[in-house]
Formats: C-alpha cells, sequence, structure tokens
DNA sequence: GTCTATATAAAGATAGAC
DNA sequence: GTCTATCTTTATATAGAC
C-alpha cells in the first residue's frame, strides 16, 4: 500500500524539506501507517512516524492536529481502499460459486499487497475494541450475500452466513496476523515471498471452497 | 482463566494487603494477563496491572523484577494451560478424522473459556514479532501429524498440511482476535455469551471438517 | 511483604523563529 | 511549511520506611 501510494512520492530518505504540502502529508500517513501496524495506536510514537518521514515531529500535529486525529486517517485510508476493485467486479451478477472465487482470490491478493491491513485491524480490535472502525467497505455484508445467494441455489451447504463470513475472512487474514508466530514452521522461507503468499492464497482459497461447497 | 486460576484466592477487590506471597504473586499475574491481552506487552502500564491487583507497582517489580519479566511468565502461562488436556487425549490412537475433531472440539473449548489467550498471541506476534513466544505445546505439530495421517489413509483431501494447520488454527481463534471489528454483525448479542460462543464452535467446527475432508 | 516518595526517562503537544 | 526548543504529563523503576 505505502508501495503503490508512494509512487509519487519525490523525498528522499534524508534530504531536506521539500515544501510541498500534498508530498509531505502522504509520506507521512504510509509512515504512520508502518507504525500503527506494527504497535497500534497507544505504543506508536509520534516520534518515530516523523523520523520514517524524514520530518519533525511538529509536522504530525501541522498537518493532523494530534496523533489521534492521524489515527483515524490512515484507518479510514486503510479500510476504503479494496472498495473500488471490489465494486467493479458485479459479483452480483455472477453464480454464487464464482463470485466466493473471485471475492476471496481478491481479497487474499489485496492483503497480500498490503500486509499492514489485517495487522492494523486486529490491533485496532484488540487494543482499541474498534472504536475507531467503521466497515465502510461492507466486506462483510457483500459476502453475506453472496454465500446466502448459494445456499438458496443449493451450491454451498446450509450454514450460518455471517460466522462463515467470519470464518472465511479468517482464513484469508490469520495468516498475517499471526506470520511471526508461526514463521518457525517454515525455517527457510520468507512468510511474506512471493512463493510463500502464492501457496498461502492457493490452500486458503482451497480450504474456504471446500469448507462451504454442498455435500 | 483468569476465573480458574483464581478460585483459591481470597484478597477482596479493595482489602488491605493480606501478605501472602502465593496469592499475591498469582493475582499480579491474572491482571497482568486481562492488560497484556487487551494492549499488548509496550502499551499495558504496570500501574493499571496494580490497581487492578490491589497493590502497589512496587510489588511487580519485586516478584517479577520487571515488566518484562511479568511479562514473560504471563506468556508462558497461556502458552501452557492447553498442553496437559490435549496429552491426556491420545490422539495418535484415533483415526484422523476423529482425531481432528476431538482436537478442534478442544481447541474451541480452551478458546472460549480463555478468550485472552488468542489475544494475547496475536499481540505477540504483530508488535514483538513473537520474540517472547514458543510454541512450547506443540500445538502445530500435533495438528500436521493429524492431518498427515489423514491425507495418508485418505480420508482428507490432498493438501499443504503446515497451510492448512495454520488455517484451522486461524478459523478457531480469528473470532477472538476480531470480536470487536465484527460485532456489529450480531447487534442484539454479546460475543462472548454462552449462545454465541456455542454457535461459533458448531460453525468452525463444520467449516474445518468440511474443509479437509476428501472428495 | 507492602507501602510512600522520588529519581529518571520518554512521549504528546505547543510556541515561536525562520 | 518546517524546524528548534520547551512545557507538561505519564511511565518505568528504585530507595527506604514500616
Amino acid at each position: 500500500m505505502a508501495g503503490i501510494r508512494s509512487a509519487k512520492l519525490k523525498r528522499l530518505n534524508n534530504a531536506p524539506q521539500c515544501r510541498d504540502p500534498e508530498i509531505t502529508r502522504s509520506q507521512i500517513l504510509d509512515a504512520a501507517e508502518e507504525e500503527f501496524a506494527r504497535h497500534g495506536f497507544k505504543a506508536s510514537r509520534t516520534e518515530a512516524i516523523a523520523a520514517r518521514t524524514g520530518v519533525t515531529k511538529a509536522m504530525i500535529y501541522y498537518y493532523f492536529q494530534s496523533k489521534e486525529g492521524l489515527y483515524r486517517v490512515v484507518l479510514e485510508r486503510c479500510a476504503t481502499t479494496i472498495l473500488p476493485t471490489l465494486e467493479q467486479m458485479n459479483l452480483e451478477q455472477l453464480p454464487p460459486q464464482q463470485a466466493l472465487e473471485q471475492f476471496v482470490r481478491q481479497l487474499l491478493l489485496h492483503t497480500s499487497n498490503n500486509p499492514n491491513l489485517p495487522r492494523i485491524m486486529f490491533l485496532e480490535a484488540i487494543q482499541n475494541k474498534g472504536k475507531y472502525y467503521r466497515d465502510t467497505a461492507n466486506l462483510f455484508s457483500k459476502l453475506i450475500a453472496i454465500l446466502e445467494r448459494g445456499i438458496a441455489a443449493g451450491s454451498f451447504r446450509p450454514l450460518d452466513s455471517r460466522h462463515t463470513a467470519v470464518n472465511i475472512l479468517g482464513t484469508c487474514v490469520f495468516y498475517f496476523g499471526a506470520l511471526d508466530n508461526i514463521k518457525h514452521l517454515w525455517p527457510s522461507k520468507q512468510m511474506l515471498s512471493q512463493e510463500m503468499l502464492e501457496q498461502h492464497s492457493q490452500e486458503a482459497l482451497n480450504f474456504i471452497l471446500a469448507g462451504v461447497r454442498a455435500q
């Protein structure tokens, strides 16, 4: 995510101030996302975000008023980036099985490209009890709708659509949250390498499709 | 977990010091588990742990030398409580399908009774990169062994046993980590109520068994 | 074994110069 | 728009009385 959004940014790591507000603001957001995704809101340090950005703490308050203001913007940005892609897919018009497969593939791709996203959401839920989070992307609603269509059509087994939606999302993102507690299972691999991400995606997809299929 | 372990403890919330070291030590541990499970190591406050226990901060340093020392003991205790039960079950002697079902049932029961456990493990992985965690319970080894027996016997579909072990554990515990981000899906329910825990357990079990079954 | 008081360090936030 | 310097609060940790 940081990678994509930093595309147009020019300031080098230790370069002096360049006085382009859009660039600075965007760089602070990227740095903050990294910091918040690792430590959560409370344990994150404005000093660390500033240092990562290459500016001083004062800039955070100039652009975002407070540490909390910055956190809100970061979280909002995280929750909404998957939206446009998902809307374009017109999942309602596909048969349930295909819709589910496309949904899961897209979710896995998106989290693979933005491993900060699951982490920041876990931390938000656990530490802040979801205080700052709104499901603006309506991820669950979309998934639940697909599941219910599938049950009605008889292509999915009778299941609780809400619990199953949670279990499906969990299967996609647990890997990223638990990364550093499970990496010892693959002593010679990088957990975020292309190879491992593809394996996880394939296995997660197989597991999910088998988990909901009728019979 | 706190509930079980507090059974023999006598000190009331605001009672004065009772000068029983075993009781005090145990109470600090219970309070620390709650605090660490909510905030993680860095963002937890010794003052809060002390207040929750009904003693002063100084006691933490008297019994555990440092905040980090306390965290280590809490984590170790969390990781090992499921061990005895799991060993008693002699899963190696059951057919793979039954072994898996028993394993998952026990894991779901254990996390339902100790919802702090998944939280503290998520926070440890994300914030500390697993620095303080060792898989002393060998949870994954046991699960992987069951899966490989099942593949060999033809009762499970061909699957990657390590990735699938991760996906199974994820299905069991994601619910607890994401609790406060998904509670809006059940506006009228308490996520940790008996009713909801039973629903989650049932749906997770069905999802997992269907997810690995041959054909 | 427990408490009070305090030393020391770290972090959020702001004022004012450039 | 950015920085330096500083205020204030909050935390970890310890010394010493009881």
